[in-house]
DNA sequence: CAAAATTATGTTAACGATAACTTAATTAAC
DNA sequence: GTTAATTAAGTTATCGTTAACATAATTTTG
């Protein structure tokens, strides 16, 4: 075959200074509207420059600048309304700023965050914006760019370094809120899907959950706390409803069976409510649920959806906020650590509709 | 302040070279596992290069070898569940083949298209998947990144250039399937909502309505389309639920209104769905209503929704393999077009439920 | 009108990594 | 035991851009 692709180089400044006649020097500042050049000498750059159809080389020129006014964000799972909200408000922060957004996700896969974290550092991105569930090569990688010096926020999930900000819902009050709201309607057994206890409760929803029952006397049941372990699993987004519909399988068959349950977050708890229906049960009559995230699913589910809605474009802004903070910044800050309030949103799940 | 932030350079190669009294060279064969190395160099350098912390300057390397086994991913909203499993497709079949990705959201707006565009270009990424609406500004630029001979992929959007190959859902079939469904149950007077006729039917989705009506002998009526001008926005995501809504709204008050509509989306027929209950009118009985891409909240809906769903992770996996080709191919090859089946998926809102 | 400031351009040396080449010592082959 | 092959390094140039400095012409200032 002799219709081989000749790679057509990039046009270069070199190219065009030499087509111009300048030195390549001359041209860069023409590209870069910046110091001194003649309109003469100005124009006839650029109309080679067009011609030639030249694009800068962002790779050399981040090399020499050291600099690439790129921020990136890792997500576990895109899926998830909570993270593309999130996403949205970092691109929103980060372009208001200047800076360019780069998405990675990781699909809850420790090795996929690590490809996620390798690939962003070595583009030398100016900072990472971490927001995939903890695990622990995962956090080892992470942990090391953020030795080299990379500066890095992260979102809802744990991690400590002394110089890594740190943004969260208040899950623990959350989780304390939906127990609690729960017990005000007069339940006492109240089922927890999607965590177990033998992890130590290191799931802050289920220690508000624990806390709430404790602060009303009402003795933890393990029985009804029901869910998968906690741990890195390849399971994406939407199958975490398979988890809502096993549990609530599970607690519907015990002997005595709980009149409420909070669920982890709203996909499960959708899955959750599959599986009272299945079982021929009235929701709220009897049983209740309640979900987090408030996702906008939640009000179209029969019944709507009693959640706990956490404020996800904050998260986001904030986060952000942080970063380019870091980012500009030539004082080393202090950690800093921004955990924000949730909100109770009451809706058929949990009360039945007035009308 | 006598704090202030020392930027501590990040190690380079010849960092090590000098601490273990080697050639750069040297220590760049054993970080790439490339070239021969004594086991005693090997284990010296890779202890220093640990102990250093030394990370790869991706910029440098990739200036150097000229490519970067990146791809990048456009898209224009992030919260449309058709964006995201496209997505997800995109990254699996990317890293599976070695590849990472780099995703940017352009929120619709012309100017962030650009944006994304040039950000990715500078980076050197080795290929671009464009999955954002088309637009004039945003598809000039994108014909000069094309022409600077950066591979090119678009997905379900207009652009047409010799070189870009195309992979697109069935959108005229999908259509024409919808309202040809509608008319089998007896439908005379169907409405289309989510675009005008103004733009000449540049949708295609809009065309096969037009297509199954006159198939039909059945006159189309310019009063039972509507929608805001097919044009970008600053509208993201969700909002488009409200063009549904008015555009119902606006149905509904015609003398003679419809008794079943085609949405654009699915987030157009539920908008549509909830102007229909606000008027207190039954979801089949009174109007029926068909969707399009059979989102994961279809099937939540209460009626749940007909809609047709098409295949968004194959299109986001073809997509991937056609750029990953022209990507490692020496050979030109020619434009290629990839039109994939829809399928329509009955449900409780054109057909009452068996039970 | 000499000194200072401004404008316009060129030169040089990185940024950090690596491909391509060279040198030299070992080991294998015939 | 001489030639060829393998192993283990080092040297040089370059990827494309730009910061920093240097030069020279022109303009402004006092």
């Amino acid at each position: 075959m002799d219709r081989k692709k000749i790679k057509k180089k990039q046009t270069t400044l070199s190219d065009i200074a030499t087509t111009v006649g300048v030195a390549s020097m001359t041209v860069s500042r023409v590209i870069n509207r910046h110091g001194y050049v003649s309109e003469e000498t100005r124009e006839k750059v650029m109309r080679v420059a067009k011609e030639m159809n030249y694009r800068r080389n962002g790779l050399a020129r981040n090399l020499k600048r050291q600099r690439t006014e790129t921020i990136g964000l890792v997500l576990g799972d895109i899926s998830n309304p909570y993270s593309t909200e999130l996403a949205r408000a970092v691109r929103e922060t980060a372009s208001t700023r200047g800076y360019n957004l780069f998405i990675c996700i990781s699909e809850h896969s420790a090795k996929e965050d690590i490809a996620a974290f390798e690939s962003l550092a070595n583009h030398g991105i100016d900072g990472i914006i971490v927001a995939t569930r903890s695990n622990k090569a995962g956090d080892e990688y992470l942990r090391g760019i953020v030795e080299s010096n990379i500066p890095v926020v992260v979102i809802g999930r744990d991690f400590r370094h002394e110089t890594v900000d740190y943004v969260s819902a208040d899950n623990l009050r959350g989780g304390f809120e939906a127990t609690q709201h729960l017990i005000d309607l007069g339940h006492e057994r109240i089922g927890f899907i999607g965590a177990t206890l033998s992890g130590g409760a290191s799931l802050k929803r289920l220690q508000g959950y624990l806390n709430a029952l404790g602060e009303h006397n009402i003795s933890v049941d393990e029985r009804l706390i029901t869910g998968r372990k906690e741990a890195i699993t390849d399971v994406p987004g939407y199958s975490t409803e398979k988890i809502g519909f096993e549990g609530m399988k599970r607690l519907l068959s015990l002997p005595n069976r709980p009149t409420a349950v909070f669920a982890r977050n709203d996909f499960t708890a959708i899955g959750a409510m599959s599986a009272i229906k299945e079982a021929s049960l009235r929701i709220p009559e009897d049983v209740a649920i309640v979900g987090f995230d408030d996702i906008p699913l939640a009000i179209h589910t029969s019944p709507s959806l009693t959640t706990i809605r956490q404020p996800m474009r904050l998260q986001g802004q904030i986060a952000a906020e942080m970063l380019l903070q870091k980012i500009e910044s030539e004082e080393k800050s202090p950690r800093e650590e921004r955990i924000l309030n949730c909100e109770l949103i009451i809706r058929g799940s949990t009360v039945l509709s007035k009308h």
